[in-house]
DNA sequence: GCATAATAGTTATGCGCATAACCATCCTGT
DNA sequence: ACAGGATGGTTATGCGCATAACTATTATGC
C-alpha cells in the first residue's frame, strides 16, 4: 500500500477515535461520569455481577486500568464490590441501585451518539459497520505482543 | 435506533481506537517515539516547518497538546523549535536531520500498520474507507462545544 | 504433599490528551 | 493612537490507559 492511503487510513481512525471519545466525554459529563466508565456500567448491565478479570476481558481494558475505574465508581457510589465466596483472591463487582438507575440514562445517551455519528450513511454501510470495525480490531489485536 | 446496535457501533470504534493505538505503540517504541508523536513528525514532513497553531490545527490535537508534544520531540533531537520573523508569538516547529531520517522509517511503520489494519477487507471497502471515517468523525466532530 | 506455575488484584509510574487559567503579542475599530 | 478583543503559547492539573513489579491465593505436576 503507498503511503498516502496508508496515511489516510490511519489518520482517520486517529481522528475518530479522539473525537468520537470526545463528543462521549461531553454527553456523560451531565451524568458524572468519564469516558470509559459507561462501558464498564453497561458490561455489568449485561452481565450482572462480574469479577474484575471478567470485566478486564470483555472491556478489552487491563486489569490495573479496572481496578481504577470500579475504584472510582465505586467513590461514586454506582458500584459495589463483595469479596467471592469461591476464589478468596477475586471480588465480585455488581451494580448499587444508584447504578443501576444511571445505566438507564447512560444507554440513552448511547443511542444518541450512535444515531450522530452513522448519520447520513446508508441504512447497509451502518448495518456492516459493527463487523468491519470489528474485523480491523482483530487485525491489529492478533498482531499483540505474545498472549492470549 | 435500539440499544444492541448503538451499543455494537459505539464499542467497536472503542474498541479499534484502544487496539489501533496499542499495534501503532509496540510498532513505535522500537523508534522510540510514542503514539500521538508520529503524527506530528508526519504532518512537518507533509507541510514543512509550521507554527504550533498549524499543528494543533492539522493534527485535531488541543495546543497544550502540542507544546508537550513538540517539547519532548526536541529533546529527542528530532524536531527544532526557531522564533517566528513575523510573529514575535509564535515558534516555528520544523524537523531536525535526525527527525528526517526517522521520518522515513515511521512511513515504513505506518504502511505496515495500515495493511494489517484492512487485511482480509474488499478492495472497495478499503477504498471507501478513508472517507466513511471521516463521515463519522465529522458527525460528532460538528456538535462540538460552540466552536469551529 | 509440596514446590512451582498460573491467576486475581493492587500499587507505582509514565504518556497522551483535555480543560482552565494565564501571559505575550497582534490586530481592529473608533 | 490606544483600548479591547483575538490569537499563539505555556503551565497546572486531572483522567484514561498502559507496563512493570509486587502480594495473595489457587491450581498443577511429579
Amino acid at each position: 500500500m503507498d503511503f498516502d492511503r496508508a496515511d489516510a487510513v490511519n489518520q482517520a481512525i486517529r481522528l475518530l477515535s479522539l473525537r468520537h471519545r470526545a463528543r462521549a466525554a461531553t454527553l456523560l459529563t451531565p451524568l458524572g461520569l468519564h469516558t470509559g466508565q459507561e462501558a464498564l456500567l453497561l458490561e455489568l448491565d449485561r452481565s450482572g455481577p462480574s469479577i474484575q478479570a471478567q470485566l478486564s476481558e470483555a472491556l478489552g481494558s487491563e486489569p490495573p486500568s479496572v481496578t481504577l475505574m470500579v475504584r472510582k465508581l465505586e467513590g461514586a457510589g454506582l458500584v459495589r464490590r463483595a469479596p467471592s465466596a469461591a476464589d478468596r483472591r477475586a471480588s465480585v463487582v455488581e451494580l448499587t441501585e444508584d447504578g443501576k438507575a444511571l445505566v438507564g440514562r447512560v444507554k440513552e445517551l448511547w443511542c444518541a451518539l450512535a444515531e450522530e455519528t452513522v448519520a447520513g450513511l446508508s441504512e447497509e454501510t451502518v448495518a456492516g459497520l459493527p463487523e468491519l470495525l470489528r474485523t480491523m480490531t482483530a487485525n491489529v489485536d492478533g498482531r499483540r505482543s505474545g498472549h492470549r
